[in-house]
DNA sequence: CTGTTAGCGCGTTCAG
DNA sequence: CTGAACGCGCTAACAG
């Protein structure tokens, strides 16, 4: 062992320049390094430019964590969403994504599987990074989750739902400080049932996946829905916990059918499991919406043009996060709250009325 | 303002136990504390006890912010990825995600747009943070990314794509170093070019949009296939820049038949378009596959249960994601690069014959 | 096995 | 407008 000790360096940026290089081959401070690099009209315009040049020919680029650690601010912004599978989530993690990035957060996404006990490991693991804002899926957390919210100085937007309906929100600490972005899952249910009992439908069924709380709120307006047009059947519901699919809806589909032939109208939780309904109603040559009338949920994408048209509610997933994200943009810039924006944000929903009832 | 002079603390964890907090309450030092923490048996039992209830008392999360700095790693990975609405990088991005989580990384999801230029700022932007590793999609950089790339320290893992084939990879640089994880597109292309050929079909067209790299080269092994079956007519080739969809297949199709009425064979490059086609084929009444064949390409959810369920090609993307992550994880554990991870991962593709041809 | 020392690369603060 | 001192919270390196 006689060669030189070739001690793996220690910084974080191997070979990367650090601000104190710019500053030397630009002939001033760190600070002013700093200062010209962040608000460029707080030096002279001689520094500015010495440094510009010095930082592009080092390539410099400024450490966050260095200056995450040094300024508080981490620029990111923890996300957590259900599944990554569920193009609901995707939608509004891209409306969330493309509102942070012209800011300079970062996302950091955090995948709960459905589970609030999921969701609290999550949530504590993605605090470790200290974000500066957090955006979580619906209000059905633990105890130690909501504990853990109220511990944090930064803001917090919960998505997909609103405050104000099922009391799910408060967990008990009353819903002061809680802020959301959604709208009401029972409302959009409750339209689309009291749609198909306009349409006629007398044997009405809904089929169902993937029972979050979300999904149990759409059942139950639904169900509302029928009560009021004094048409509900307890048995034509058929609940099941998988994740919904194509494949799932077309087997939910005989199976609902084979439970009740009578049934002419169905409400599938989910697009997806609506246009494997379709599917398979093609397939056994069940005329839709003559003898069946199917209806689907969230206007994926693709409904407008199934074989016939799906008849679905638009739900405004990416505007969502649009709105989660901008909320979180004003309390992280404006330290001092001086606009105050509003505590629960309504934007609502929208019946796609098209030919499969 | 005679009020109290409320200076907003410096720290990032406003309020939050510190590791000296933790040291202090277990009456040992903050190294101590560190270790307990992240090496539980390089400390005697009864220290490791008094650290835990401590720190578990005092809800102490240790900062990675501060973590990173000293210890030159971030735990976060960087993920390239062209959108976040095309359903292929988001099964990419679940199975990095999915691999990388249980080890206690971090994805940091940047979005390109498809753009080369756009992937340098993105990376740029990402690399800020000082990822520990960087995954990207494609081959298809600017000189001024593979410059980035090459003065990394980290591994970097290039997907969807093999090396090998277009020389695109090198950039002029060589191949020497780069690490890919993917499947030939071209002989995807080709497989299922080949496979209408054998059908016996003569007149067949082609579909395309998103023009991606990857997109491309599909359809040259689709166009070298039909070459090989003397087949080909660049007249029924159809291809259009714009972001693929179920509303896009089906508008193209009429398009491709107006232009061409007696085309008796259609790749589409992506299942969505596959699917708005079927979709319109059933509106217009036309028979397939008797009158026309159609094939898609990815094998997205549904593609089974289409009527009649369409014949594509499976593709392996979250598989890709696996393992791109697999690989950046050996590299960046083993910091001694002990066991030589292969340079280039060929995962395959699948063509799944179905009834629609 | 445990403690001490010395930074990681920035930004805040206050002086000039 | 610019600079010097200091510290953010943690861990590498070395003693003991």
């Amino acid at each position: 062992m006689t060669t030189a000790p070739t001690r793996k360096p220690r910084s974080s940026r191997s070979g990367r320049a650090t601000m104190a290089d710019v500053a030397a081959a630009a002939g001033v401070s760190a600070m002013t390094v700093s200062r010209a690099l962040r608000r460029p009209d707080s030096v002279s315009a001689e520094v500015r430019a010495r440094v510009e040049e010095a930082s592009r020919r080092l390539g410099f680029v400024p450490s966050r964590v260095a200056s995450a650690l040094a300024s508080a601010r981490t620029m990111t912004v923890a996300v957590l969403i259900p599944s990554l599978t569920n193009a609901v989530f995707i939608d509004l993690l891209a409306g969330v994504q493309e509102t942070l990035s012209p800011h300079g957060y970062q996302p950091l996404i955090g995948v709960t599987g459905y589970g609030p006990e999921a969701e609290e490991r999550v949530l504590r693991a993605q605090l470790a990074h200290d974000p500066d804002g957090v955006i979580l899926t619906g209000l059905d957390h633990t105890p130690g989750t909501w504990d853990l919210l109220r511990s944090l100085t930064v803001p917090v937007v919960h998505t997909m739902d609103l405050t104000t309906e099922g009391g799910l929100g408060d967990g008990g600490h009353g819903d002061g400080g809680v802020r959301t972005v959604g709208f009401s899952q029972f409302d959009a249910g409750y339209a689309i049932g009291a749609h198909l009992a306009e349409r006629g439908r007398r044997r009405i069924g809904l089929i169902a996946g993937q029972l979050d709380p979300r999904t149990r709120q759409r059942c139950d307006g639904w169900r509302q829905a029928l009560r009021d047009a004094g048409r509900h059947d307890p048995d034509r519901e058929l609940l099941v916990p998988d994740a919904t699919s194509v494949a799932l809806g077309a087997e939910l589909l005989e199976r609902a059918l084979a439970a009740h032939p009578d049934t002419d109208a169905l409400f599938l939780c989910n697009d997806d499991l609506a246009q494997g309904a379709l599917f398979q109603c093609a397939r056994l040559g069940i005329p839709v919406p003559e003898r069946l009338a199917v209806a689907g949920f969230n206007d994926l994408a693709g409904a407008a043009w199934t074989v016939p048209p799906l008849t679905t509610v638009a739900t405004p997933r990416r505007a969502i996060g649009v709105e989660a994200a901008r909320l979180l943009i004003a309390g992280m810039e404006d330290r001092a709250q001086s606009r105050p924006e509003p505590r629960c944000v309504d934007l609502g929903f929208r019946l796609m009325v098209r030919e499969t009832t």
